[in-house]
RNA sequence: GCGGCCGUAGCUCAGUUGGUUAGAGCGCCAGAUUGUGAUUCUGGAUGUCGCCGGUUCAAUUCCGGUCGGCCGCCCCA
């Protein structure tokens, strides 16, 4: 068969399945404005240099998984692998933007990760994304929290999902924290997986979600980051904790809760669902308080999260169904002409009209059948003189006689 | 990046223990009196059996490679 493939790891989004992205789409923009977001998008590509030092250098994302390329001109730039530091240098290069704070923005678009494709991870794939800068308060992270369960519950998704968080500190504590699993796990070093031994350089705490069952036994005489909390990020947890509980949202505190991206801090949250295979996360984000700053901007907090489009198009409800097109079906050449007007004149009353290009009246009808038409028009030389049409109820199957100027009437629905 | 499973018509799949014309259902196309769909009936076409190479008298079937999908790990949305 030998067909054209696409690029391993993407896929088209054929007409059908568009349907379901611009539902996410469209639910999530709409539970956003709800809350005062502003939608806004930035370049699909940056300078590499940006994402190395605003993701981390040793993160996985960064490390093996960008899509980096010179351009004509030899600088290096990269396939954004996630929106915020994208949102965060916008921020910082237009400086009206400073001046709105807090900046709660919407934004969705396509991005790339070269990893090993499978279901619910593809190498492009697409976001939304939220983000509210200039808030270092506990109820930005509340209502970023709240805007995620309501589009989360606007697509019939949020009850296949836990919300899981956590908190990861602030710089200090967590630099504490680090030290002291590090001594621990160096103490238990020869039974660490494999996996787990790298990771003691790159990212301690994230031994502690390993699936492997040597770890996990380690893990249970670990020590808890909850314990080395300093004052403030106690205070701060708790005021998250509570807000989320005053609002009526659910959630379950996860300790192994560790995200992968270097610049989170205090709050780190999870959607999770157990139903589309190992790729349990759904959406996820958290505080990012350092970023801004650590970019060369203003020091200026930030939190949100990032929501994977196609994996919520695998797990929402089935989008509401598009409006039945009606379809004119001319006989004759002086009809067709006419059916131009007549259609033209119905869509500016609102109503979806198709006609056909070519075609007898079987046929006609035929593909009117095949796109669900709820009705025909029917114009030949018998109703051209009298000023009328038939109108055939695909339904019921009944057809009248209706006055031409009487058709978008009768078509209201 | 590591380990594993898989790849046959548009779709879902059967099949060839290596042997002449590779099948089904759905879908598609065409007909069943001159201007009427969906339903019914009749007929038709589906295809380099993912791609490249090897073994063989002979490969879609066996072997190798490759590309792609899927599952688990890693990682993440």
């Amino acid at each position: 068969m030998s067909k054209l493939q696409p690029v391993r790891g993407t896929h088209d989004l054929l007409p059908d399945e568009y349907r379901r992205f611009a539902h996410v789409v469209g639910a999530a923009r709409d539970v956003a404005r709800l809350y005062g977001y502003r939608e806004m998008a930035t370049p699909i590509f940056e300078f590499t240099e940006l994402f190395a030092r605003g993701i981390g250098e040793t993160t996985d994302v960064v490390s093996k998984e960008m899509y980096t390329f010179k351009d004509r001109g030899d600088e290096s730039l990269t396939l954004r692998p996630e929106y915020t530091a994208g949102i965060c240098r916008a921020f910082i290069s237009n400086g009206e933007l400073t001046q709105q704070l807090p900046l709660k923005v919407f934004a969705a678009g396509p991005m790339f990760r070269y990893e090993r494709p499978q279901k619910g991870r593809q190498r492009q794939f697409h976001q939304i994304d939220i983000e509210v800068l200039g808030a270092p308060e506990p109820g930005a992270d509340i209502e970023v929290i709240s805007v995620a369960a309501d589009i989360l519950d606007r697509l019939g998704i949020l009850e296949r999902c836990v919300l899981k968080i956590n908190s990861l500190g602030d710089p200090e504590c967590r630099a504490v924290y680090r030290k002291v699993l590090v001594d621990y796990y160096s103490g238990h070093i020869g039974k660490l997986s494999e996996d787990s031994k790298s990771r003691l350089q790159r990212n301690p705490l994230r031994i502690l979600d390993s699936k492997d069952e040597g770890d996990k036994a380690i893990n249970a005489g670990a020590p808890s980051f909850a314990d080395h909390l300093n004052q403030a990020s106690r205070d701060f947890f708790a005021a998250v904790k509570d807000g989320l509980a005053a609002a009526g949202i659910a959630f379950e505190v996860d300790p192994t809760l560790v995200r992968g991206l270097d610049y989170y801090t205090h709050t780190a949250f999870e959607f999770v669902t157990t139903h589309i295979g190992a790729q349990g996360t759904v959406l996820g984000g958290g505080r990012y308080d350092g970023l801004i700053a650590e970019l060369g901007g203003p020091p200026t907090a930030g939190i949100g999260w990032a929501g994977g489009i196609e994996r919520l198009m695998m797990l929402c409800n089935e989008p509401p169904a598009e409006p039945r097109p009606v379809v004119i079906a001319p006989l004759g050449a002086a009809a067709e002409t006419k059916a131009l007007g007549i259609a033209r004149a119905l869509r500016r009353q609102g109503i979806t009209v198709e006609q056909d290009y070519r075609g007898n009246m079987k046929r006609r009808l035929q593909r009117a059948n095949k796109i669900n038409a709820r009705a025909a028009i029917i114009i030949g030389d018998d109703e051209l003189a009298k000023g009328v049409a038939q109108l055939k109820d695909f339904d019921s199957g009944d057809q009248r006689e209706v006055a031409l100027d009487a058709l978008a009437d009768a078509l209201k629905v």
